[in-house]
DNA sequence: AGCACGCCGACT
DNA sequence: GTCGGCGTGCTC
């Protein structure tokens, strides 16, 4: 009897066996879909991770398998080694990872239905008229028919090869040819010339035609490279001898991109397949374009924008005999099959979505695809202007090697920082609203001489929220612990919950003590659009965060209009700051950049610099030189320095000192873990007791109970406890540790019902 | 993830 | 007396 160990796509703790019946024996293999029954009345579609002709001894009874969907696998041995390694470092089930990486469309089970393919109407001739004889019959009888009979001879002519056959034509492509022929078609099918039948269509082409490049430059070959850029390709191939990762620090606009065309079109030529990672999708088509452009269709584009089935036919294309030669997409491009992967680009590396929060798998895309690479035995390279501080950390001790470009290319201009204190504009009363007189004198010439303007506000909504002028109270969400967030919208206000969608009107009276003195506290996007409306009439004005966003395409849409100068100024969140080239663009300012220093976080420097200088990286990419505006209360930080001296060394070393300081990463391997449960205090009890048990096993590394900042969200409260670890800790025996402590939590009759997950490298 | 089993409130 | 609320346990 053969038995396979499967995973399903379950959170459950380990893959589970089933016996295979000997009608499918001889079909059985690794990597293949199974149809599998589990508990009284599903069936899942589950991978085989493996095969064994040994009865376990368990004394189970084991079931069979129902059926096999594959003739071929359709995950392969580097993806399998690949969900290993991701399952174990990150803590998290091999369902997990199989749930995430493979689309939902190859894993039907009860409920949900597979993939099907697009079906299109195509027309043919039929049996009786496709003689020349027969044809020559049906347009003579058609001579009172002068619609149809056009209709016909256009068919004939689409459908007419070398051999005087007559293929198929789509249904869609013969109505686009003769306009308003319906029914006219209608007519020759009912008159049995013509016969209709649906077919299999893909749905990728539609798909590349959504990234073809429409500004008709002449496909380039090979894009040529400075002399500074040639000096750092060649810099990239001769550490690549001896290092596996390389770090490409370059400045906004040195041309990274070329350099990333010329090492993927030099592995491509000699057969092997390219994955290039970017951060989020939506946001770096101009990207895609130019890469289309220098790579055709061999380019894959792979992205959360793709429907499921979208997603699933680009997956078959990469376990068919012709799979891309490149994949470009988001973090779950690197879940693909690959055959022949030679290198691996990680653009952006520094950024935060590579990172995934929720659900399980939380995992780093940039890391993980450096251990797919390393398992595939191929290079990486990874490229950012302010790169994250552990990955400089790793370039620096020789971990990976680096290559800088600190040229800009072409000469393009970096452009004018200028800090403007708020604090001094207030006392001097030089300021309206959000706006210091600085910025409204620079946006004003800017407008004098038509130019965009982008505004940097972290916060979205109207204000932060609504405060009682007479208890100093705040509404809040009573579903989750935090003050609700002040919208105003076409006119109504109201108060949101950003975390759980609770929205209430705005109240006449506060709700804790009645008073109708409410004011507003805290600045956000909504409100910064009223005011520069006030302060700049007749302007343009366009929203970018997640309230304008939300419909799918809005965020193209908006960013497509900006670029086309429908919009005069872009008021947006983190947004704005990413992977967008405006070239009209000569004014950039932060409104407030203290908000962005605020978050108890370790991380919250790095974020603010790394978004400041890729804000700064805006304004003014072509001839003329961008002036970039950053108010704040305190222009003696630190960062405003950095900053405004483009320094990232200096950035690092502080950042590098404190964290050595700190004990926090590079120089610690840290986990988090998160527990949660609608009962606060049976909450803590059980933190408490789980602290206990990891602190007796791993010692001082554990933290305290923390109370997260969010301390409540949807009725479930959160409590965390970091783990902060010597680099040299044994993996293997830390993640057993975490896991017995919580498993023993768990065993606790009263903290049966807590729930705790476990996020490595938060 | 389901879908069972199991132990406490408002109904015939 | 039960019907059913959803809390928690197991699924090869």
């Amino acid at each position: 009897m053969l038995f396979v160990g499967v995973i399903l796509p379950l959170q459950l703790p380990k893959q589970l066996t089933y016996s295979v019946p000997p009608s499918l024996a001889t079909r059985v293999e690794v990597g293949l879909r199974v149809s599998v029954p589990l508990g009284r009345s599903k069936t899942y579609t589950a991978i085989v991770v493996e095969k064994s002709d040994m009865a376990p001894t368990d004394g189970i009874e084991y079931r069979d398998i129902i059926d096999i969907l594959d003739d071929a696998p359709i995950v392969n041995s580097l993806q399998l080694k690949l969900w290993q390694w991701l399952s174990e470092y990150y803590i998290c089930s091999p369902g997990d990872i199989y749930r995430c990486a493979i689309p939902s469309g190859l894993k039907p089970d009860t409920l949900h239905e597979g993939y099907r393919p697009r079906t299109q109407p195509w027309l043919r001739l039929s049996a009786a008229v496709s003689g020349e004889m027969g044809l020559q019959q049906a347009l003579t009888q058609l001579r009172r028919a002068p619609m149809q009979q056009k209709l016909l001879t256009n068919f004939i002519y689409m459908s007419t090869n070398d051999w005087k056959t007559y293929s198929s034509v789509s249904r869609q492509s013969l109505l686009a040819a003769q306009p308003g022929s319906t029914n006219a078609l209608r007519a020759l099918i009912d008159k049995g010339y013509l016969v209709e039948e649906m077919r299999e269509v893909s749905r990728l082409e539609a798909l590349d035609a959504d990234y073809e490049d429409l500004s008709g430059e002449p496909s380039s070959s090979v894009p040529l490279l400075s002399e500074d850029q040639q000096r750092a390709y060649d810099k990239i191939y001769e550490l690549w001898q001896e290092q596996d990762v390389v770090l490409l620090h370059g400045v906004t606009s040195s041309g990274k991109t070329e350099i990333y065309s010329r090492l993927i079109i030099d592995t491509i030529s000699q057969g092997g397949q390219v994955l290039f990672l970017v951060p989020e999708i939506a946001l770096t088509t101009q990207l895609m374009r130019r890469m289309r452009r220098v790579l055709g269709s061999g380019l894959g584009i792979y992205h959360s924008g793709f429907s499921d089935s979208e997603r699933v036919e680009i997956y078959r294309k990469q376990l068919s005999a012709e799979p891309y030669k490149v994949i470009m997409g988001a973090r779950s491009a690197m879940f693909l099959p690959f055959n022949n992967l030679r290198l691996v680009i990680v653009d952006e590396e520094h950024e935060q979505s590579y990172r995934q929060d929720s659900p399980a798998p939380r995992y780093h895309a940039r890391n993980s695809a450096i251990m797919l690479a390393h398992l595939a035995n191929a290079k990486t390279l990874l490229g950012s202007a302010t790169p994250a501080v552990e990955t400089y950390y790793n370039a620096q001790t020789g971990k990976y090697g680096l290559v800088t470009l600190d040229k800009r290319f072409g000469n393009v201009q970096l452009p004018d920082i200028e800090i403007v204190d708020i604090k001094d504009c207030r006392h001097r009363k030089m300021y309206e609203g959000s706006f210091m007189d600085p910025l409204t004198d620079a946006i004003r010439s800017n407008i004098s001489q038509s130019g965009q303007t982008i505004l940097f506000q972290n916060r979205r909504g109207y204000s932060h929220c609504l405060v009682c002028a007479d208890c100093g109270s705040t509404p809040r969400c009573p579903n989750c612990d935090v003050s609700l967030t002040h919208h105003r919208h076409h006119g109504h206000e109201y108060l949101t919950c950003h975390y759980c969608g609770y929205s209430i009107p705005v109240p006449v009276r506060c709700p804790s003590c009645g008073s109708t003195r409410l004011s507003t506290s805290g600045i956000g996007t909504e409100r910064i659009v009223d005011e520069a409306a006030k302060l700049f009439p007749g302007q343009r004005i366009a929203r970018l965060d997640t309230d304008t966003t939300q419909r799918k395409n809005a965020h193209k849409q908006i960013v497509e209009q900006f670029a086309d100068h429908s919009y005069d100024i872009l008021v947006g969140t983190q947004m704005v700051s990413k992977g967008l080239d405006f070239k009209d663009v000569s004014l950039v300012a932060v409104l407030n950049a203290d908000s962005l220093l605020t978050l108890p976080d370790f991380r919250a420097t790095e974020r603010a610099y790394q978004l400041l200088e890729q804000v700064s990286g805006r304004a003014g990419r072509r001839e003329t030189q961008g002036k970039v505006i950053i108010q704040t209360y305190d222009p003696a930080q630190p960062v405003m320095q950095w900053v405004m001296r483009h320094d990232y060394r200096a950035f690092y070393d502080a950042a590098v000192a404190e964290r050595s300081l700190l004990r926090y990463p590079p120089f610690v391997r840290m986990y988090q873990v998160v527990m949660r449960h609608a009962n606060r205090q049976l909450l803590e009890n059980a933190a408490q007791y789980a602290r206990t048990l990891l602190a007796s096993q791993l010692g001082d590394s554990v933290s305290d109970v923390i109370d997260p900042i969010v301390p409540k969200i949807q009725n479930l409260c959160y409590k965390n406890i970091i783990i902060r670890l010597p680099l040299n800790a044994g993996l293997k025996a830390v993640r057993a540790s975490i896991i017995s402590s919580l498993t023993q939590m768990t065993a606790q009759i009263q903290f049966h019902a807590v729930n705790y997950y476990v996020v490595v490298d938060p």
